[in-house]
DNA sequence: TGTTTATTGTTCATCTTTGAACTATTATGT
DNA sequence: ACATAATAGTTCAAAGATGAACAATAAACA
């Protein structure tokens, strides 16, 4: 009873899988390394990123991007509001929902650790011609929507 | 003083790996939902993993293969050989050494979670062509090389 | 040999993440 | 209007991950 042949390893979409999964692993454990003079985290660094493309979202709009929990979000955003990094306000219409945006000083940071992001990945993604880098990127939001409602 | 053209989202690269960052998530989350009945974490399953291809190794070279900390594999190892997964024994001529492998329980449950891991990685790349994914695996296995040493 | 340096694994304190239970508010349906 | 559902955010306890300090062992070298 040979089974070696059905084994994962034996699947090009098992192994190239995991090799996407390495990839990521060592690209958000090398930016947290380079974040840290910055005193930001990957996690952080994401939620000023959704902030600035999207003033005024929601806690949960922000979990939701983000793929996190609700109550993560909780944990995560007065550490960023003391550093007077962004604000939260109250929607005037539905008193459930706090608004989220960027201060001036919050935007000013994103700017630095986008820097250092932009390097890295930029670093990271060299060997790739923009040809193959676009079909990676087709095939990995395909992949999103694909497992997003799963 | 108009900087947006060189925001990161104007670039293909950030763009594109955004993307890779998140499929990479989404998987990872979906995952660990469909080995709960096996009461399996990814974490755990790539622990297994890594035993069932490189039986005798070390607790440090299985921590730089997971890349993560040699005291993770510390508090990660007792729950699964607790469960009879797999077995630690000392190394004889150096007597730091623990040698790790699995047991015959550990590789039943390993081919359990790998039919449903390997379920998932093929629904989510179904999408791919074969060339499509072999390049995207050697792309990332280049990314992993560049990263590696920085 | 004897001393210093490296390596392996553990411990421990700390930080992060998670999910369930909870409060407050809004929406739905009768 | 009123009761019931659903939703936004918080709290809290438990689990996970991390890195520094440590003990035991091995390697390097004088």
């Amino acid at each position: 009873m040979n089974n070696k042949q059905e084994l994962p390893w034996d699947n090009p979409r098992f192994r190239n899988w995991v090799a996407v999964a390495r990839a990521c692993h060592v690209l958000e454990r090398t930016l947290a390394a380079k974040l840290a003079p910055l005193d930001l985290k990957p996690a952080q660094l994401d939620v000023l990123m959704n902030l600035y493309r999207h003033p005024g979202m929601s806690q949960h709009d922000l979990a939701r991007k983000l793929l996190v929990g609700r109550s993560n979000i909780t944990m995560l955003l007065p550490q960023l509001e003391v550093r007077g990094l962004l604000r939260r306000e109250g929607d005037e219409k539905d008193k459930r929902i706090l608004r989220l945006a960027l201060t001036e000083a919050g935007e000013a940071l994103l700017m630095q650790a986008l820097k250092v992001h932009m390097a890295l990945i930029e670093k990271a993604m060299s060997q790739s011609t923009p040809e193959q880098c676009d079909m990676i990127g087709e095939q990995m939001r395909k992949i999103y929507e694909v497992l997003k409602e799963a």
